[in-house]
Formats: structure tokens, C-alpha cells, sequence
DNA sequence: GAAAGGTATTATGAATTCAAAATACAACCA
DNA sequence: TGGTTGTATTTTGAATTCATAATACCTTTC
């Protein structure tokens, strides 16, 4: 039996905000209208503010003081330097969750890493992305590090639209997927520097694809941030 | 010729709190009520509450739905999990400032290690803590990594009252110096990788005295978050 | 005397209102 | 015509107000 919980409103709100700059209907550097949003979401502004803090401190959007809201541009610079952060935080993963995990574990992320390269094979993108991610997932989880994990999703929140756009050359997707055999070998062997290592150096490799996507915009195109 | 800029009422409310909350001024597990905050601040409820809500996306107080806030209570298991994280992250960057710092800034990080020296013989502790802090700012600072550093500096409020307790066994003291000059030998070096290494057991020792020293309860004694 | 139920009080959630800053626009002047 | 100043409008910042959920307390009943 479940409690009933009455989630807040600006919870209710921040989630609905998150989608959209995830989604791009609000684009990078747009100005986010209060009162736009309000009638949007059906709600006064009270909650939206506390909504806003929230996404402020999350690193979603900037709040300028008498000038409203607006998503956070990402610079390349600041995804690099995010990406340096969570390749950190992988490794970090990998290590504890080798330490942890049990045997059960590792044959659900054998059975998805398996799944992934079916998805692989028959070039299915959106499945193998979302596998992959599963898989990634699924070590955050057995590292049983519960600060880590919410560090993390708080930082992939915060490049997703980059991580994740539509582009992937044939030759980087080769690439990935041979990483992954190494590192669920090294899972199985519960090598835990050797994991790390593979999930940091894994990670790096997904910045050149972002770049190559030309998603991000070069770090001299803006700095809205350093007025 | 300084920009006059007028700080939002919410950020100033929640520095303040932030302060009460490291100072122990509110006590972990201790209800907030807000009407109480209001008039110590002599503010509204509107910017007292955007407040809380950003001090509870930083991890410092949690928001029971009806009930008001409260602040975290630290449990062994977090602050071992943050000092896990911060390991890494000051493991990485070690790396990144052997990458990136110029000599001049060497120089600085090594004259507040022999000034850190200083204190050590003379035995005060305070001014030992503080020099301390500021080498360990340094090398982040030299990290050039502004996700990096905000992440941490967010890590390390959650656990800054565990962290710079008043307890400090002498032999642990010893030790800690021994690391601080290891430390300034493989920055002199550019040897990242043997920084990072070190700087993450560096962190790592301050558990123990963390443990310790008490000031942590117990996992089992409470789980308040998890109803 | 203890427990259950109901009422009063208090605290929080959210909308509204008021004040102040920023922006847009028009009039005025060089 | 171009630029500057002043006014009107819009938008944000913060206080107040209203509604609702939680708590405390008192009464009633067994």
C-alpha cells in the first residue's frame, strides 16, 4: 500500500520546466517569461519562482536579478569540463561497484550489454542508446554510492541535449561498442581500477562526437555568464 | 569602476541559513520554522522559502511536504560516500592543475605549504585548518575546471561541520602534513597522476578522524529521508 | 484513567497584491 | 535626422492574503 503523497507544486513545475529545456522548446540562451509559463502550466507565480531557484541551482537556467530567466548556453568549455567531471565520477563508480556488486547484478548488465549489441547489429539507434544508457545506469547503481549518483545525474542532466543529440559516425559507434566489451570483461573479472579507467577514457571519447555534432557553440560565441 | 548590483533578498536569506546550519547554530534533525526564520531575518515568507528550496537542492535541509523543512541529518554512510566523491574529484583535479598551473601559481601553492609548515610546529590548529583549506582551493582553482569546483565546494558544505571538527589526534595530524609533502612534490613535479593518487587517500584519512571524533551518529540511529 | 473523536489553533502551500526596476516608446531638442 | 530625456507599460521582487493540511488540545465515552 502507498502513501499518498501530494507532490508540491514546484516540484510538479520543475519537472515539467527540465523537460523542456531537455527537449530544446526552450533553447539555449532564451529568455524564460514568467507569466508565459504561468498560463502554460496553469499556475500563479509563486510556485514557478521556487521552481526557478531550483533549476538555477542546478545549472539549468540563470537568474538575472530584475531581468528574468534564461537557459544556460553551454560553452565548450563547459560540457569538456563537465565531461571531465562525470568520466571522474564513472571511474569512481566502477571501482566501488566492482567492491559491491553482486554476482545477480552482473548477469542483469551482462543480459543488457548483450541486448545492446543485438541493437548494434541491426543499427538500431534509439534502442541502443537507451540500453546503453541502462547499462551505464545500472553500475552508477551497484557502486551503492547514493551521493555519487545523484552528482552524476545532476551533471548529465545538464549536457543531455548535447550527450544525446542524433549524430554518431560509424566509426565512433564501432568504437563505443568495443569499450563496452572491455568493460563488462572487466566487470566480470570485478577489476575495479581496470573499470575505471575504460569508463573514464569511455566517456572522453563521447566529447569528440558532441563537438563533431556541432551542437555546442564555440566558447568565444558567448559568455553570457561573465557580465 | 564596480557594477552596483543589487542581490536578490533569497540568496542573501539562504547565505545566511547556510551559515546557521554550519555554525550549528540549527541543529541536525532540527525543524525549521519559517515564521521564527522571518522574523530573525525580518523578511517575508516569499523569499525566505526560495531560500529553503535552493539550501534543499544543495542537499543541506530536506522539505517534508506539510511539515516544513528540516536540516539533514548526516549519517556515516553519507559522509563516507562524500568523502568518496571528493576524493575523486580532488584526485582529478590534481591531474588537471599538473596539466594547466604555471609556475607562478606553484610558487603561491608551495609558500602557503611552508607557512602551513609554520603552524604545524607551532601547533595552532586553527591557522594550520585554514592555510590548509587554502592549498586544497588552490589546486582546484589551478584545475581551471569551474563545474569542478563548484561541484566540490558544494560537497564540501554538506559535510563541513563533520569535516573541520575540533578534534585532531596528533598522530593523524603528523600524518597529514607527511601527505601535504608528498603533495607539493609531485605538483612541483607536473606528476598528476601521482598527485591525484595522493590527494584521494589524503581525503580518505580524514574519515577516520571524522568517525572518530563522534560527531557522526550512526546509519542505524537515523533514516529520517527515507519514509 | 485511558483512548477515541472532534474542535481550535498553527503552519504550510499557493494566489494575489503592491512596489520597484527595466524596457518600450514618444516627444523634444540640437 | 539622430540622439536624449521623460513618460507609460511591462516585468520582476517581495509582502500580504487566503486556503488547506497538520498539530495540539479538549471533551466525551468506555
Amino acid at each position: 500500500m502507498s502513501k499518498i503523497h501530494h507532490r508540491s507544486l514546484y516540484l510538479e513545475v520543475a519537472d515539467r520546466v527540465r523537460e523542456l529545456i531537455e527537449q530544446g522548446d526552450l533553447a539555449p540562451g532564451e529568455r524564460i517569461s514568467e507569466k508565459q509559463l504561468c498560463e502554460r502550466f496553469g499556475v500563479s507565480r509563486t510556485p514557478l519562482r521556487e521552481a526557478l531557484k531550483v533549476l538555477a541551482s542546478e545549472g539549468l537556467i540563470e537568474l538575472l536579478p530584475n531581468r528574468g530567466a534564461r537557459v544556460v548556453r553551454l560553452t565548450l568549455k563547459m560540457v569538456k569540463d563537465t565531461y571531465d567531471l562525470m568520466g571522474a565520477l564513472e571511474g569512481l563508480a566502477g571501482e566501488l561497484a566492482c567492491q559491491n556488486i553482486s554476482d545477480e547484478e552482473i548477469k542483469v548488465i551482462r543480459a543488457l550489454h548483450d541486448e545492446m549489441l543485438r541493437h548494434y547489429r541491426d543499427r538500431n539507434l534509439p534502442d541502443y542508446f537507451q540500453v546503453n544508457q541502462r547499462i551505464h545506469e545500472g553500475i552508477l547503481s551497484a557502486s551503492a554510492n547514493e551521493v555519487l549518483q545523484e552528482t552524476y545525474s545532476n551533471l548529465n542532466q545538464r549536457v543531455k541535449r548535447v550527450r544525446y543529440s542524433k549524430k554518431m559516425t560509424d566509426d565512433f559507434w564501432r568504437k563505443a561498442v568495443q569499450d563496452h566489451e572491455h568493460m563488462i570483461l572487466a566487470l566480470e573479472a570485478r577489476d575495479g581500477r581496470r573499470l575505471g579507467q575504460i569508463l573514464r577514457d569511455h566517456l572522453c571519447n563521447k566529447l569528440e562526437v558532441a563537438s563533431l555534432a556541432g551542437v555546442i557553440e564555440d566558447e568565444t560565441t558567448l559568455d553570457v555568464a561573465t557580465s
